[in-house]
RNA sequence: GGAGAGAUGUCCGAGUUGGUUUAAGGAGCUGGUCUUGAAAACCAGUGUGCCUUUACGGGUACCUAGGGUUCGAAUCCCUAUCUCUCCGCCA
């Protein structure tokens, strides 16, 4: 949610940011319905200060045995016109909710504006390996050397699934645990949250309204998260922290479930885009003033974990087209498939700054202050394992058609090679 | 799944035959008095959103949420959510 103020002062400003995005807005209707909100809430509280002190003189009059049936009648009408008053003015506040609840965040100054054709490398780690054989792709290794059932994770859900079976389950577990003990590590709480959510949980990471379609949704009205940043970003809704709780560094796991519907790729084969992926979230609560030194703070922890497992990855700084709704800013790490012959995003790392804590109401107080500022948030996947271990798998092979285990992953694996 | 109880300000907690409660009392917190210092005691203050105001201030809404009745609702009615207790079922 962007701040109302900022729209009502310099809407041209915010306008041209927005454009960045290639998102265009014309705020005239909105300014017309600001003001005719002031309007109405201006001549509905008089009338309900009225009410409240004729309502505060009927008891006494009637103590005193006077007639009050005048102003009965007189405070009817009263009544009467605040409740319609009361109804437009949420008539309108509706409108003017659900026009701001739609605008995507504005993108940081630095963001370049554009779609992804301007999405700018920032640093590339590692070597682009290369192959003196014929090389496969991580379907086929993964399927010869029986790390994924592809055929029966369909059978068991549907096309978009797939089951880790043997060595491959213990891959996908040796990765989550190496993700989770790097966090530890470094001090971040680690969380176990729900993965039904409420609507306003959508709500507030800026899922829904206008991306409703892309979740599962159940029966009681809940969806299955996207993502645990979902879970993560409303620990602390409708909240007001104290400046010393800030910041707070969380991270989580859990699966992630998204509909995906109709983004198939013919080049996006096996476990490149699912309906259910595993992944490690990092999120933190910020002060304004820290939030850039966090979200540095969330890159370089992504990309240490890219670089322990040895993987040829690139960073990059995604254009404002590319920068998702509810982002300021992100950057994105991207591991090389050599099949593919192109690098697949395995961590997008963003500063939301105060859109997400103004939808949910996370705010907090300065020591000795009483005023309420917003919170930023940040969140970065550290890692989503779906294409890190196509990754390994491509990028350690040999020609035998064995792979090379990681060193973080050999000795839960109890192994350096996969055969 | 069945039956019952409940949800009040930072916390505890009173108020639920509708009108000096526009929320008592206590605790906590902040400031002050006192003190060498601290504690205790005493005094004062202590939420959030919105409208208005240069400012001081004024107004309005909020007793889980959303509706309803009424001149007037924490209090009455309806719906939803959550919590607790008991029973049933169950990993």
């Amino acid at each position: 949610m962007l701040d109302i103020q900022k729209i009502r002062q310099t809407p041209d400003e915010v306008a041209a940011a927005l454009a960045k995005r290639g998102y265009e807005v014309d705020f005239a209707d909105f300014l017309g319905l600001d003001a005719k909100r002031k309007e109405i809430i201006s001549e509905v509280e008089s009338l309900k200060a009225e009410r409240n002190s004729v309502s505060r003189e009927i008891p006494q009059i009637k103590k005193q045995g006077g007639d009050a049936s005048e102003l009965l009648s007189k405070m009817k009408t009263v009544s009467d016109r605040i409740k319609e008053l009361d109804e437009a003015q949420k008539t309108v506040e509706t409108e003017i909710h659900d026009f701001i609840a739609g605008l995507p965040n504005l993108p940081d100054e630095d963001v370049v504006a554009g779609g992804k054709e301007n999405n700018e490398v920032v640093s590339v780690y590692g070597e682009m390996p290369e192959f003196d054989f014929e090389f496969k792709d991580h379907v086929d290794l993964a399927t010869s050397l029986g790390l994924i059932d592809y055929e029966r994770g369909a059978k068991l859900g549907g096309n978009g699934f797939w089951l880790y079976t043997g060595v491959g389950a213990k891959i996908e577990w040796a990765l989550l645990n190496y993700f989770i003990t790097e966090h530890i590590k470094d001090g971040y709480e680690f969380i176990l949250p729900p993965h039904m959510l409420n609507y306003e949980c959508g709500y507030t990471a800026g899922q829904f309204p206008k991306f409703k379609e892309d979740v599962f949704k159940l029966e009681t009205g809940n969806f299955m998260l996207p993502t645990s940043e979902t879970a993560l970003v409303n620990l602390y809704r409708d909240e007001i922290l104290s400046e010393d709780d800030l910041p707070k560094r969380l991270f989580s796991y859990t699966p992630c479930y998204r509909r995906e519907a109709g983004s198939y790729r013919s080049d996006e084969r096996g476990m490149i885009r699912g309906h259910q992926f595993n992944k490690v979230e990092m999120f933190a609560f910020t002060k304004p003033e820290e939030s850039d030194a966090l979200h540095k703070e969330l890159i370089e922890k992504a990309c240490r974990l890219v670089e322990g497992l040895g993987l040829h990855y690139r960073l990059s700084k995604l254009a404002a087209g590319d920068v998702s709704a509810s982002m300021a800013t992100t950057y994105d790490i991207e591991v090389y498939l050599p099949s593919m012959g192109i690098y697949k995003e395995v961590s997008s790392i963003s500063n939301a700054r105060d859109y997400q804590a103004r939808r949910g109401m996370m705010r907090f107080k300065r020591e000795g202050s009483k005023k309420t500022e917003y919170i930023h948030t940040l969140n970065g996947s550290g890692l989503a394992t779906s294409r890190v271990l196509p990754a390994i798998l491509e990028q350690f092979q040999n020609a035998d058609g064995s792979v090379n285990v990681p060193n973080p992953l050999q000795a839960f694996l109890g192994t350096d090679v996969i055969k």
